[in-house]
Formats: structure tokens, C-alpha cells, sequence
RNA sequence: GCCGGAGUGGUGGAAUGGCAGACACAGGGGACUCAAAAUCCCCCGCUCGCAAGGGCAUGAGGGUUCGAAUCCCUCCUCCGGCACCA
């Protein structure tokens, strides 16, 4: 036998080869065959990568590898989310400057990507803490502003104290911080927000044009939340304007008894303030607003209310109603004010009981609910009544537009659509971070920095000291500035940009990185947009994917691309699971459970291409999968047992023509297995045919009935199809077949159908749908000779014994079915 | 509560209307070796049977079909999302 596998030395050189001939470069400025493969540009953190991380990025380079191969011009960048959190509070615990520790885990991480024999097109690598890149950010807020997308505005807020600043919605999860699981609390605060509410209806449009896992989807439109109704005015005495009101049931108005205020909206006050309960009204609005997003969205939660003595007027009926403030009225949603319509609705039904309201059933099936002897809120159905012109209408989205139509033209409302979505608050309290280009001029007012102003600098020679919050607020140097209207001195914002606005557009400017004259090379976006296949991991699903929905279509209206959906595809990779030691549980790979593997020692031992096999080996890709020592030592066999039967095909001639032979057979079959799996990402089916082959390879030359050009040529294509799960290895090997050029740049093999199936057949014979026996027939046997076979054979025989055949059912070259009676 | 996904050997999984358990891991047996490691070969769902062979089996129950892990209905369990959103 030749040499051992040394996995170690293939590792160095190959990769040294790669790098040096920059393999994965791709010239942008053309877009023939493009195809663009992006994983989600990582944060830098701290600590190495463990076996969960190298998953997704393992699963994108052999995408990369495979799509390349197959003959597209593929690009497959990779980048740094830079800024964050991490960095500050390294800053703040060990003194580090956010930068130096930045730059530093930047340069450990790529080295371990590199070791894992993960190309990228480095040459358009990018940082979003580089100003070159942040200015964009800038720029495109200063932009966005201009058309009122960028706004500021005082309303409470969530504040996370572990983190020391605001939060957007979309990163509080059950009342916590999605970071650090701390209690978000409301806070009152003017802070930046970007009116992604605007683009509710296209983001929601979108979506039916992606070829996204269905789960996102649905996430995205659940989040969105649309709902279609009407809003609907209604009178206040103590107001000279009406109070607008959001439902999605007008037709239920006639049943309206009363009006709830969420103690936040900005009409209570000034209703607290006119009524006889002034002092009790401000408590109760006080209490409220102090309260927790946990206590206040907690299921046990007592509706609470107070009656401001107030009264409006039901539109519909011209009763007067009162006024009430209420704890479940939520002030950001609709208009901040409901109607009260306890008869139809569970939670006014609660209310209106706890508070002794009136409750007026407008729907009725058969006898007229009693309001008395109500012990739940009556759903929606049957016909109308009570409710003037339109008694007698079923319940129904005819009903419901009935009665828009007949309140728009009284002029009492208008049908409207309402969203759960919550514009995207944007600024942060926090360094490590984009300065939000604004200065506050004591006589001018919040102004936008001017363009050429930009970037505005973070400033880097600042104190970390912790607990007293945001250090650009104690740097006087970035702080001082003058108003770019009057010149009078100014202080510049000192709130930093969620680090969602620098992933909500990396993508696009991966195709001009280095490009200082505009954010977006809008001729190459137009050529490689859109990502043709996105990579990352499902916690992003709302997040970071909406964002750059929103972003991309953004980027639409200000004319820079031409597109709304920046990722055609979407795939999210599973978790890698593992005992964990301490719990006893399988769970969710971490450094903080402590149930981490590391890629770098068994890469020492193995070589990149077993961590690779292993890891693809696992299971399929879009599902969680439990880590498995023993079954890394299994990839590795693999391996060895590839190494080795091209060793014994090295000294054979490369044959002229494929010939028929059932090698050759075995070899377009598992070509056309290894094509179709690769296709949907499916490489632990791919890896198992490849181990097939490999077997049947080994056998092949043990009993020397093929043609040493047939053992060539197949050992040859093991090597290619190989190629994107074990690419050292297989380049190797490529190499010493005698081929001047990259296994990589090699064409992917093509099967022949004809040849990719076998001669004969095992035919399955059933008797009365059990399976009695199996032929061995020749492919494309009629059912005359097959049925005959099958009479013939001594055990289907005992099977037919004193039956008569009633009916055959014959698949070829699969099954007989002989239903007997 | 609503929506989405999943449930198959000891384990990861394969098969998406046609041989259930490919390929691996673990386990058992053997070869090589002074021995060990490494490597290679064989066995490996449950059950009845000396064997040949039979029966059972893809969360549970029903249905469609010549034939169901796969399609339909009812239910159970687990995972994920949303949920006082008017």
C-alpha cells in the first residue's frame, strides 16, 4: 500500500495554494452566470469558534464549492458585524479600547475559518466598525431623514438596565432583553426611531415572491400582524377633538358601551385634568406607566380601570357612553383607544363585568343572548341586531364592510388596516456603535450633520468606566461642536445606531467595498443582486432579515438598487446539540453551558476535511444534531479508506471511453445521487453515497473483473464529487492523477441516465400486497415474463397454491402485485 | 387559544404511494499481532421457530388504495413562533 494520509500536511498545502492563486476572487464588474452565496457575516467574539458555527459555514463552502464546480461564476464574500456590545464591556472589564479587542478577534476568527478550508473572496472583506463603512450608515440615515423615514420622537420605550439602553421591540423576548435576559422596563424617552410601519404592506407582499423556509415566513408575517377594520370617531364632551378609535369589528358599533383610553394616550391627561377624579386618575396613569412590560403583558394580569366621569358619544346609536382608562389598552397599537364592546369581545366582556359597564349583544343565532346570565363574551354569529339599517345582516366580512361603508358616509370613520408592528427604535445608549450624525443647537433645534461633514468620527480616546453609561457623553472633544445653520456652538447626539442598520445593508456593499464615493455601486447591485442563496441561523428570522427587507427597499426608493428582496433563498442550518455535562441534557451547543467542542483539536489530530465530512455526515442539515465523538472517528475512516483506494488506482492508465461496466454503472448513479442531494443541501445523503462507492470501488479492484481505465476514471470522479465535503484530500489527489489545474475549477461530472441505473432488477413479488418473494429480472422485463417468473418460483408458488389470480398490479423494474382470492 | 414543524431500531438517520431501517455510530463475534493500538471481515428492529419459514413493527386509532412511514380524518406528545394587538 503507498503512504499514510497525512490530513495535517494536504491542510497547509492546500490552503497555501488556494490563497496564493486567490481562487475565490470574482470580478464583480460582470455578472454572466453569476451566482451569489452569502452566510451571515458574523460578530467577532471574543471566544473561538466551536463545532455549532463551523456547521454554517461548512454547509456554505461546500455549497460554494458545488455551485462552482457545476460552472457558476460564484461569489462568496465574508465580512465582520463589528460593533456591539461585547467589545464595550471588554472595554469596561479588562481596559481594552473596543478596536484593539475588535481587530484582534476579527484576525483569530478569520484564521480558524481559514483552517477549516473555507474559501472567501477576501479581497472584499469589510467591517462595520471601519468609517468606511459606518459613513454609509450615516449617509443613508441622513437620507432617510429627509423623507421623514428617520424621525424622533418621546414615547416610552423598552430600557434594559443590564445593558444601560434602549431596546427595539423586535429584541425583547417575554418582557426580557433578548441579550441579557434582564426585565425590560417603560421608559419616557425622545429617542431615533426608522418608520418601518410604512412598509408593513410591501414587506408583507414580499414574502409570497421568496423561496424562504415556510416557518420565517410565517414568523415575519406574525410579527407584521395586519389586520383590516376601521377607525371610528367618537365624541368626547369634555374635547373639542373625537377621539379616533381602532377596530377590526365595526360592525359590532351598535354594541359599543363604553370607551377605553390606554393611560398613555395623550387625550388622558388632558381628560384627568377636566374630571372630578383629577388626583386618582394622574395615580392610576402613574402606576401604570411605572409598571413593567413583564407585569403588564403577564396572562394573569388583572384588567384594571378607572371611569374618568367622562362621556362620549356611540356614533352609531347616539347613546352617551363613558370614558374609561384601561391597563389593557396598549398606547402603541391602532390608535391607543378601543370601544368597548362587551358582549362580543372576552376581554371588554372582563372589563365591563369587573366594573358593572353595560353589556349590549348585537349578534344573536337563535334567542337573544341575555346579558344577565352571560358568563363569557358571545362569539360573533348569527345575524345583527339592535343595530338600526343593518339588522339582519349574517355575521361576516360582508357584514363588516357593510358597516364601513355606511360609517365613512356619515363621515364617522374610515376603514383602515392596522399592523402589530412598532416602528424600529433605532438609537442606542451605548459606544461601541455608529454616532447617529445629528447635532442639538440650543436655538436651532435637532439638525442633520451635513453630507460633507461625514463620517462623524467615533471617537477612540475615550474612558471606560461602566456604570456611568455612554462615554461620548463625558467626551467633551466629540460632544462640542457648532450648529451647521447658525455656527453657534451645538452639541452633537451622542446615541450610537442599533447594530441592525449595519447588517441591514452589508450585503450590497460587499459588491464595492472599498468604494468612498457612494454607498451603493448601483450598475454591480443591478448585475449580482439578489443573494441568490442566504446561510444563516434561524434567531435572525425577525430580526436581522426584516431589517434588511425594510433597508433594501429603502435603498429602492432613494433609486440606488432596483430591487425589493435583497435573499432569494433562504436556508437556516440547524443547531449542533451536545450532553451537557452539568444538566444532563442534551442542549443547544455554547460556550456558556459549557458543553462546547472544539474544531481546532480535532483538525490538529484529523485534518479540516474530517470535520468537515462529520459534520455534514450528521444529519440533515435544516435539523439539529447531537455532536458525536465516536462518529468524527467514523468520517475519518472514511476518509482513509478513500485515500487508500486511490492509491491503488494512481498507477493505472486513464481509460479513453467510458465502457459499460457495472463500476461505471455504479459511478453515474452515484453521480446523479451525489447532484440531486447537494441540491437541497441534503450532503449527509451525498456523503453516504459517496461511502458506497467507495466500497464498491474497493471491491471493484480486489476482483479485478474491471478495466484499469474504468478504476481510473472512477476513481477520479470519487475525487471530484467529493471535492465540496473534503476538498484537501480530494485536490490532492486530483493533482497527483496527473491534472495541472484545481479539482475546484474542474467541471462537476455529468451522469448519463442510460448508464445510471443497473441491468437487472430485483423485482419485488407481492401476494395480496405482502411481499412473498423477489426476482431477479432484466430492466424493462414485460409483465407476461415477469407474471410467469413469478409462477414459476418454488416459494411464490406455495403462496398461489389452490388461489386463483384475480388481478396483477405491475410497476416495472419494481413490483408484481398478485391479488388472489 | 391561533399558526408552523416534528414523532421510524440501542443512537444519528434513509426511504415522500411500491423491498421499512440505506449510510453511519454504539454493541457482539472473528482475522492480523507476542500483545496492544490501528486496520479489515461477519452479525446486529421485536417476536415465534432446531431450521425452512412465519407473525408483528414507522406516536395512537380509524379511512382511502392491489399496496401507506408517505395521502385523508380524529387524537396524543414534543419543539418553535404569536398572544390583553381591539
Amino acid at each position: 500500500m503507498a503512504e499514510k494520509y497525512d490530513p495535517i500536511e494536504l491542510d497547509r498545502k492546500w490552503q497555501r495554494r488556494w490563497e496564493d492563486a486567490r481562487v475565490a476572487f470574482v470580478d464583480t464588474s460582470d455578472g454572466a452566470d453569476k451566482f451569489y452565496m452569502l452566510n451571515m457575516f458574523p460578530y467577532p467574539s471574543g471566544s473561538r469558534l466551536h463545532v455549532g458555527h463551523g456547521r454554517n459555514y461548512i454547509l456554505g463552502d461546500a455549497l460554494y464549492r458545488r455551485e462552482r464546480m457545476a460552472g457558476r461564476r460564484t461569489l462568496n464574500p465574508m465580512g465582520w458585524d463589528a460593533f456591539g456590545l461585547p467589545a464595550e464591556n471588554a472595554a469596561i472589564a479588562s481596559g481594552v479600547p473596543p478596536r484593539e479587542y475588535t481587530t484582534g478577534n476579527i484576525a483569530r476568527m478569520k484564521e480558524q475559518l481559514r483552517s477549516l478550508g473555507l474559501l472567501y473572496d477576501w479581497s472584499k472583506e469589510l467591517a462595520s466598525c471601519d468609517p468606511a463603512y459606518y459613513r454609509w450608515n450615516q449617509w443613508l440615515f441622513l437620507r432617510m431623514w429627509e423623507r421623514g423615514l428617520a424621525y424622533r420622537k418621546t414615547a416610552p420605550v423598552n430600557w434594559c438596565p443590564g445593558c444601560r439602553t434602549v431596546l427595539a421591540n423586535e429584541q425583547v423576548v417575554d418582557g426580557r432583553c433578548e441579550r441579557s435576559g434582564d426585565a425590560v422596563e417603560i421608559r419616557d424617552l425622545t429617542q431615533w426611531f426608522f418608520r418601518i410601519t410604512e412598509y408593513a404592506e410591501r414587506l408583507l407582499a414580499g414574502l409570497e415572491t421568496v423561496d424562504w423556509p415556510e416557518r420565517v415566513k410565517v414568523m415575519q408575517r406574525n410579527w407584521i400582524g395586519r389586520s383590516e377594520g376601521a377607525e371610528v370617531f367618537f365624541r368626547v364632551d369634555a374635547l373639542a377633538e373625537p377621539i379616533p378609535v381602532f377596530t377590526t369589528r365595526p360592525d359590532t358599533l351598535f354594541g359599543a358601551t363604553f370607551l377605553a383610553l390606554a393611560p398613555e394616550h395623550p387625550a388622558a391627561a388632558r381628560l384627568a385634568e377636566r374630571s372630578p377624579l383629577s388626583g386618582d386618575l394622574a395615580r392610576f396613569i402613574e402606576r401604570v406607566r411605572r409598571s413593567s412590560r413583564l407585569e403588564r403583558e403577564s396572562e394573569t394580569g388583572e384588567k384594571e380601570g378607572m371611569d374618568t366621569g367622562i362621556t362620549a358619544l356611540n356614533p352609531a346609536t347616539g347613546e352617551t357612553i363613558p370614558v374609561w382608562l384601561a391597563n389593557f389598552v396598549l398606547p402603541d397599537y391602532g390608535t391607543g383607544a378601543i370601544m368597548g364592546v362587551p358582549a362580543h369581545d372576552q376581554r371588554d366582556f372582563e372589563f365591563a363585568r369587573r366594573y358593572g359597564l353595560p353589556i349590549r349583544p348585537v349578534y344573536r343565532s337563535d334567542a337573544e343572548p341575555d346579558p344577565d346570565a352571560m358568563t363569557a363574551a358571545v362569539p360573533h354569529g348569527g345575524v345583527l341586531f339592535r343595530s338600526g339599517d343593518w339588522n339582519g345582516t349574517p355575521n361576516g366580512p360582508a357584514a363588516v364592510s357593510k358597516a364601513i361603508d355606511w360609517i365613512e358616509a356619515r363621515g364617522l370613520g374610515r376603514g383602515r388596516l392596522g399592523y402589530r408592528l412598532r416602528d424600529w427604535l433605532i438609537s442606542r445608549q451605548r459606544y461601541w456603535g455608529t454616532p447617529i450624525p445629528a447635532v442639538h443647537c440650543p436655538d436651532c433645534g435637532v439638525l442633520p450633520v451635513p453630507d460633507e461633514q461625514l463620517p462623524v468620527l467615533l471617537p477612540e480616546d475615550v474612558a471606560f468606566r461602566g456604570a456611568e453609561g455612554n462615554p461620548l457623553e463625558q467626551s467633551e472633544a466629540f460632544v462640542a461642536t457648532s450648529c451647521p445653520d447658525c455656527g453657534g456652538p451645538a452639541r452633537r447626539e451622542t446615541d450610537t445606531m442599533d447594530t441592525f442598520v449595519d447588517s441591514s445593508w452589508y450585503y450590497l456593499r460587499f459588491l464595492n467595498p472599498g468604494d468612498s464615493s457612494r454607498m451603493v455601486d448601483s450598475e454591480r447591485a443591478a448585475k449580482w443582486m439578489p443573494v441568490d442563496q442566504y446561510v444563516g441561523g434561524i434567531e435572525h428570522a425577525i430580526l436581522h432579515l426584516l431589517y434588511a427587507r425594510f433597508i433594501c427597499r429603502v435603498l429602492k426608493d432613494l433609486g440606488l438598487v432596483d430591487l425589493e428582496e435583497p435573499f432569494a433563498r433562504l436556508f437556516n442550518q440547524g443547531m449542533i446539540t451536545k450532553l451537557n455535562p452539568a444538566s444532563g441534557k442534551i442542549e443547544k451547543m455554547s460556550k456558556s453551558r459549557g458543553n462546547t467542542v472544539s474544531p481546532d483539536e480535532l483538525i490538529a489530530r484529523f485534518g479540516a476535511d474530517t470535520v468537515r465530512v462529520y459534520t455534514l455526515f450528521i444529519g440533515p442539515p435544516e435539523k439539529e444534531s447531537e455532536w458525536s465523538e465516536e462518529g468524527v472517528a467514523g468520517a475519518w475512516r472514511f476518509l482513509q479508506r478513500v485515500h487508500d483506494v486511490c492509491a491503488r488506482a494512481e498507477a493505472l492508465p486513464a481509460g479513453e471511453r467510458a465502457e459499460d461496466s457495472p463500476l461505471t454503472r455504479l459511478a453515474h448513479r452515484t453521480i446523479q445521487r451525489v447532484t440531486e442531494d447537494a441540491q437541497r443541501f441534503h450532503f449527509h445523503t451525498a456523503v453516504a453515497a459517496l461511502m458506497e462507492f467507495q466500497r464498491g470501488m474497493a471491491e471493484a479492484l480486489d476482483s479485478g473483473e474491471e478495466s484499469p481505465g474504468a478504476l481510473r476514471r472512477a476513481a477520479e470522479t470519487l475525487v471530484q464529487l467529493l471535492h465540496p465535503v473534503a476538498p484537501h484530500l480530494t485536490e490532492e489527489w486530483w493533482e497527483r492523477f496527473g491534472h495541472r489545474t484545481f479539482l475546484l475549477d474542474s467541471s462537476w461530472p455529468a451522469f448519463d441516465p442510460a448508464l445510471a441505473t443497473t441491468e437487472r432488477v430485483t423485482l419485488v413479488v407481492q401476494v395480496n400486497g405482502k411481499v412473498r418473494g423477489r426476482l431477479d429480472v432484466e430492466r424493462g422485463a414485460p409483465e407476461p415474463d415477469a407474471l410467469a417468473l413469478a409462477r414459476a418460483d418454488e416459494k411464490i408458488r406455495t403462496w398461489l397454491e389452490g388461489k386463483e389470480i384475480a388481478r396483477t398490479v405491475y410497476v416495472p423494474d419494481r413490483l408484481l402485485n398478485l391479488v388472489v382470492r
